[in-house]
DNA sequence: TTAGAAATTGATAGTCATTTTCAGTTTTTT
DNA sequence: AAAAAACTGAAAATGACTATCAATTTCTAA
């Protein structure tokens, strides 16, 4: 699903997207060391299932870079989300895992048996902000949106499932 | 903001809402004991900002059951969500704090400066699902919704913010 | 009201994700 | 290539949360 080009970009029927050469690109253009520990956690975001943990992404990190150490992948991910090029996802056990960020405004669908991920766009609870802002006389600024369900292939497996 | 009556409920203007007494008799009915330390959790609930940790409510519980331990805070936060009848919220540094439910379908405002933190219905995303639906694929089960701004005092005390 | 059974409690001791420290290494700059 | 700056990973520390267990409280059935 999508091509990648020489400029590190990842080609869908209607847009580009970023891969991990785009981010790294991102990093560099932003002052940080193009390392090679940085490049393996990037690889490794793309090479996971649309999200990974930390410890997920050591793994895979490990086969681009075999001496990669978890402190690095903390720090990577942290200098990633303050870029916004990743997002830290929360998961009901209190552990967290990070998605790569493909759209500007993007949620994600998180498949609850095979924990595939997918980001999704065009959110628009403009309308139920308004309401909450007149229910409560907040001021709303953000907000958190996360879906769980089943992705097309588990559907399939368990087509007794709600 | 409400009055108690004598079967534990606080009337609002159009609905009664269910308070720690309320709260209590579900406990009860479900099988789970009348404790001091349970009836210390639910008035701590009550005595919080509209959502608290279980460190918060340890110490705002103590004020009713000094020897309140923290693991029976845990424990009881654990049977109350069982129950239906307080929802955990996520913070950003990966903390949780707990907060009573009294809509059936309902999620929180929290405001960014003093925490304070309605609960508030109406959530009409069905539009943003099947869009989701029909992106991804995916069969969306459930979803998590959590909105962030200033609340009506904080936003009298810093006019400028946005 | 009371005795025994069942449930609950809280101190203590883990567990585990995440953070801090720090000396050595890699990358960048000159 | 040398010096400065940035980065890295091992090891130790932190802190939220969980498991254990003997002691206490609450409930049930006389
Ligand atoms: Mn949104
Ligand atoms: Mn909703
Ligand atoms: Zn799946
Ligand atoms: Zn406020």
């Amino acid at each position: 699903m999508g091509v990648k080009t020489e400029n590190g970009f990842q080609i869908t029927r209607d847009q580009a997207i970023p891969g991990p050469d785009a981010m790294l690109a991102t990093l560099t253009k932003a002052g940080y060391s193009n390392t090679r520990a940085r490049r393996s956690v990037l690889e490794a975001l793309f090479d996971a299932n649309g999200q990974a943990s930390p410890a997920e992404l050591l793994a895979l990190g490990r086969a681009h870079h075999p001496a990669l150490g978890i402190v690095t992948v903390y720090r990577t991910l942290e200098v990633l989300s303050e870029l916004g090029l990743v997002r830290k996802l929360h998961q009901d056990d209190g552990c967290h895992t990070y998605a790569p960020v493909q759209h500007h405004h993007g949620h994600y669908v998180i498949c609850e048996r095979c924990h595939r991920t997918i980001e999704f766009e065009g959110c628009d609870i403009a309308a139920v902000v308004a309401s909450v802002e007149s229910q409560t006389g907040f001021q709303v600024r953000e907000h958190w949106l996360e879906m769980f369900g089943l992705c097309p292939d588990c559907r399939l497996e368990h087509p007794g499932a709600v």
